[in-house]
RNA sequence: GGCCUCGUGGCGGAGUGGUGACGCAGAGGACUGCAAAUCCUUGCACCCGAGUUCGAUUCUCGGCGAGGCCUCCA
């Protein structure tokens, strides 16, 4: 493969040439959304920004030769408490799946229209628990894990390595003192992988008792059922650095007995709204829903190409603060950009776009070279493909509207009309066409012929 | 307290040991009957201090400032 990746990988700090493990299948993994609300804005950074990178590994590599593995958590006491508020005559269970699956719908329409496409498997946390309770049976034989008191914990002492993505060694963990300490835990750090559910909370029948998973496990099982043992890249946000990915870290490769569990670590940065970060627990914080179609921001809804683009306009480790601005930009920026359908395979797109996703998904100067294109592309129709299989590839081509011919003869006809009147110096007859058309949102572009000096109206569809 | 990021013009943001990207907005102009679109021109910056260097925005150290993780969290 010619084209050389480069990532920043959080467990080296460094950013280092990619090599997969097998070209044939390059195996990611991004942590997936907790089905309980509708996700806001910083949720869909990470969607956006491995959807580019899932896209790009495509590319290199081929359509068919890329896994991608995103999860969908429906099990977490969130969601009970969420469907005991909302469903309290139902049965939990009934409870539960109504919240999790209109919240799920939900988000895979929210971030479709983000121009997400969808990961290669999307499997979920209830579809996995007894691939679980295997790997939590692994960990108890070889000594990594114990039951106390109803649960089963980790053993974070028994793991001489623990802590090499976050940086954090064991001892200096207690500084902070904020970690409950549970009297039945052998060491502080150490975390749930089980633990047994009451008659009211959902559970599953295990070798410990009725019980559910704790929150790192299901990563665990099922990045190994999907992809393996040790995989490529393994994704998700800052914060999921510590304790999660740690943890997961901790699981799997103590079950596995291997050195590492992902190759390259990748985390994406805050979505902020005034310098802060964007968080359900804060509550400060916008849904996509909210963004899409409501005008609870700067007073007007935003089509999900702007947003992708406004979250494209920074590199994918920078923070990102949230604004009506930045918004407005990008959709300055994609409104010069020519409607195209996506070309097929055999455009390639430019090689600058190419090498910048390449350097650790350079969206900036990609985004930057892919206007230098648009631009091109508008004073030379021939330069169109380029630009719109570059676009494509970080999908955000914009959409060729779609007008029936009809519609386009009866327009060229009042272009031909006000063309007329232009010639008779019947300006405000003219004008009267141009403003119809302009309220039925099309708008004329005049320019001149080059050769002999004559108008020219052309006219799009306005976006 | 421990551990991580980051600090570039009005805004967004690359990048580099040595001619101060680029985009958006702004200003001026061309074109136009007037617009829109398009094109041309243009002003404005590298947090502070010390060090290394012939030379630092770029390297080192120290400040100051912002944010994050250590508790559910993308």
């Amino acid at each position: 493969m010619s084209s050389s990746l480069k990532f920043y990988n959080t467990l080296t700090r460094e950013k280092t040439a990619f090599q997969p493990i097998d070209a044939d299948n390059v195996r990611m993994y991004v942590c997936g959304p907790t089905v309980y609300d509708y996700a806001h804005i910083g949720n869909a950074r990470p969607a956006i920004v491995f959807d580019v990178l899932f896209r790009l590994l495509r590319h290199v590599y081929g359509d068919t030769h890329v896994t991608y593995a995103r999860n969908i958590t429906d099990v977490d006491d969130k969601i009970n408490a969420r469907a005991l508020r909302d469903h309290p005559g139902l049965p939990l269970n009934d409870a539960i799946r109504l919240v999790t699956e209109k919240t799920e719908t939900q988000y895979h329409q929210d971030i479709a229209a983000l121009g997400c496409i969808e990961p290669t498997v999307e499997p979920r946390a209830t579809d996995n628990i007894p691939q679980m309770v295997t790997i939590i049976e692994r960990l108890i034989a070889r000594g990594h894990a114990y039951v106390a008191e109803g649960e089963v914990l980790f053993d974070t002492k028994s793991m001489t390595d623990y802590g090499q993505l976050s940086k954090r060694p064991l001892d200096e963990q207690q500084a902070g003192a904020r970690i409950a300490v549970d009297v039945h835990k052998k060491n502080p750090g150490d975390f749930v992988l089980w633990k047994l559910s009451s008659h009211n909370e959902p559970g599953w029948d295990s070798p410990w008792g009725r019980g559910r998973p704790g929150w790192h496990i299901e990563c665990s099982a099922m990045s190994e059922r999907y992809l393996g043992e040790v995989f490529d890249i393994h994704g998700g946000g800052l914060d999921l650095i510590f304790p999660h990915h740690e943890n997961e870290i901790a699981q799997s490769r103590c079950a596995h007995g291997t050195h590492v569990m992902a190759n390259v670590w990748m985390h994406n940065g805050f979505v902020q709204i005034e310098g802060r970060k964007m968080s359900k627990s804060d509550g400060n914080f916008i849904t996509i829903h909210e963004l899409l179609a409501t005008e609870t921001f700067g007073g007007r809804q935003w089509p999900g190409e702007i947003l992708r683009l406004a979250m494209l306009m920074t590199h994918y480790r920078e923070p990102i603060d949230f604004s009506v601005k930045r918004l407005e930009e990008a959709e300055r920026l994609i409104a010069k950009w020519p409607a195209a359908d996506a070309p097929d395979a055999s455009v390639a797109p430019c090689p600058i776009v190419i090498e910048a996703l390449g350097d650790d998904l350079n969206t900036v100067a990609a985004v930057q070279r892919l206007h230098q294109l648009a631009q091109e592309a508008n004073a030379d129709r021939a330069l169109l493909p380029m630009f719109a299989a570059s676009a494509a590839l970080l999908g955000v081509l914009p959409k060729m509207a779609e007008v029936d011919e009809a519609v386009a003869a009866a327009i060229d006809a009042l272009i031909g009309m006000r063309l007329e009147m232009l010639k008779a110096k019947n300006f405000a007859e003219a004008d009267r066409i141009r403003n119809e058309l302009s309220d039925k949102g099309i708008q004329l572009k005049d320019t001149k012929d080059a050769a002999t000096g004559e108008r020219v109206t052309t006219w799009e569809v306005k976006r």
